[in-house]
DNA sequence: CATCGCCGTGGGAGCGCTCTCACAGAGGAG
DNA sequence: CTCCTCTGTGAGAGCGCTCCCACGGCGATG
């Protein structure tokens, strides 16, 4: 079944039938509705390949997500992220293809990137790490396939949020809070993200008077696991105990907690603890897990829709698009429910003043 | 750049750039030598569309996943399974489209079954979920198109382990153990893989002339929240305490740790307990699980596999694959390390003489 | 009443590939 | 020397769609 085939039991011309199915808007009422009507009957649906062939357009767009697992669904980050982009797409009427980088398989990646990117299969693609110097997202940035990132980069069209303020305010607060010995479980200093978070640490410190000390920073890799061996280090190996800790992912925060409770201190008495990414899971988990929350599947949602739009306008410039995050006070920071931090005053843990860094800007 | 250009630049016609990509023998080296040359030289990689216009393949699978993230990612399951399903894809050079259906939105679901699956994007489907009754499973196995599903039935080739006698076998390792009060935590009553568990359970029960009581059974849905409160409800809200707990997944059994834990008992002192699954981050937090490994990435590559070999040749019968899972003693079921149960004496953890159930079968 | 859009329609070319078929030339068999 | 096979090659059709262009019929315009 084609559509000459419904042009014929329509009655109409194969022209017609293409204009009916793509909404285009001359053609009469009458031939309309005999080519529906057969449309219905026989249950047809164009022929994607030809369609693309013909359009130059697949109406599919990629996913790239780094190749090891180990790494990436340990954290449900990326599970939110996932199904940001898969609504996105539905919403939208395009089909969305994995691209899973292989691991420690330089040719079998290369084989995908030619055969899948190359050989013309996406519109479009979103790549969902902003790790430094990553091949692949180097390659994509210096071919022409429109592509948008998840996170920061000054070449590719971005959607992120402000790790650097988000994490500075959050050290801030618990700074308002008094507490003296602040510690950051940063994630892997390869990801921009982990340095950003870093970076806003260190900010709020220094606004504070203070500096960075190293007996107070440790790095993990966003699992679970490192959250737990980082804290058990900062408690145990290092200086004199942290009062408190800024930890680079609320994955890591769980595994800080469970190295917290397993040396019998009370959380937050003893030792006060903010996350970072308000996931789900572990709201169930740890109920009093205060912790900046950054819109995860929207930043999913948010690429998709930015990259269909240059699909649609390849000439658009490359864009910054910000989006806010909030901290959430649930108890683990020393506040209970809410907070009397002025600096949170107007709105539940949107912070005051920084509304103008939120939006879509040029680069 | 197309195949026209590569010709002429390596002054053969478009039917020799052809046999060169497809690797036709029947081409002198000569012209093989100029065409690789020039393919090299500018980078030329056919395009996608117009191979699969001519061919009527697109050397693109499917991969369906159930909609609700919160069923689908809080399990760690689906991530080791993407992970086998995307490694097999590589391999084969087959791109992966993710289908996650929508929820709770029947048009937009009908849209993208309409799109993809008939618009003929996809070669064949990989099923994640034999969930009774499912529309978009019943639908594909009465569409024409190459599918194989992960689980259990009737119509469709289908990769799955043996959770009856796993299960069976994990039960009556508890029995050989000799507790007498041994509580089920069974996943969602709709999943196949549930009810199967389950049937397992009551099969060891029964061969050891008991009962199934329905004071030991709870019903969960694979979350670890349901895992905490159903055991926390075998504790407390029903007749007399169990003394084991054979649980449906180890997401679940991790929480019933948790309600263990928390009810001051201990494992398997006062508790024994063995989970399923194999996932390796439970390993991670909690060591000492024993539990039924079932190779869940593998499951993923071979559905793969034999869905390629089905898309090669259609007319291939509908089968039925075992994969083999084993029991790891690990503590929490009572032995410590390795077990003396005699049913496991041959292999560890593979109970002897039941090989004969795993392998492809026809249907 | 002739002229000019405008609307609905159909025909044809073309997207970039594969695949069948025809054919030239080399080499072996009769 | 003729006939036949076999190998490498090229031409052409066709996959199923979109999109441009041409054309007939119609009402509005001068």
């Amino acid at each position: 079944m084609n559509l000459e085939e419904v042009a014929r039991l329509a009655g109409v011309s194969r022209s017609t039938v293409s204009r009916v199915i793509n909404e285009d808007r001359r053609v009469s009422d009458d031939a309309r509705q005999r080519v529906l009507a057969v449309i219905e009957r026989h249950n047809f649906q164009p022929n994607a390949a030809a369609r693309s062939l013909a359009t130059r357009r697949t109406r599919i767009l990629g996913l790239q997500i780094p190749g090891a697992v180990s790494f990436v669904f340990a954290d449900p980050y990326f599970p939110s992220l996932v199904q940001g982009v898969t609504d996105a797409c539905n919403d939208a009427d395009y089909g969305l293809m994995l691209m899973m980088e292989p691991v420690d398989d330089q040719q079998s990646a290369e084989r995908l990137y030619q055969r899948v990117i190359r050989g013309r299969h996406l519109d479009g693609i979103v790549l969902s790490t902003a790790i430094e110097g990553d091949r692949f997202i180097e390659r994509v940035a210096n071919d022409d396939l429109p592509a948008v990132i998840i996170g920061r980069h000054d070449q590719i069209t971005s959607i992120d949020v402000d790790n650097l303020f988000a994490s500075r305010d959050a050290v801030a607060h618990l700074i308002w809070h008094g507490y003296e010995r602040i510690a950051h479980i940063s994630g892997p200093t390869d990801s921009r993200a982990s340095k950003d978070r870093f970076a806003g640490y260190r900010l709020a410190l220094e606004e504070a008077g203070r500096d960075v000390e190293l007996d107070l920073v440790a790095v993990g890799d966003f699992t679970e696991r490192s959250g737990y061996l980082r804290m058990t280090d900062l408690l145990y190996s290092r200086g004199r105990r942290p009062d408190a800790v800024f930890c680079g992912s609320d994955t890591m925060a769980a595994g800080a907690i469970r190295a917290i409770r397993d040396a019998g201190l009370q959380l937050p008495g003893d030792i006060a603890l903010i996350g970072f990414d308000g996931l789900q899971r572990h709201a169930v988990d740890f109920p009093n897990l205060s912790t900046v929350v950054q819109p995860i599947a929207d930043l999913g949602k948010t690429a998709v829709q930015t990259l269909i739009a240059r699909v649609l306008d390849p000439s658009q410039p490359v864009t910054r698009t910000v989006l806010p995050t909030r901290l959430e006070f649930k108890g683990s920071c020393g506040c209970v429910g809410k907070t009397a931090d002025p600096r949170f005053a107007n709105h539940n843990g949107v912070p005051t003043g920084h509304d103008a860094v939120v939006g879509t800007y040029a680069h």
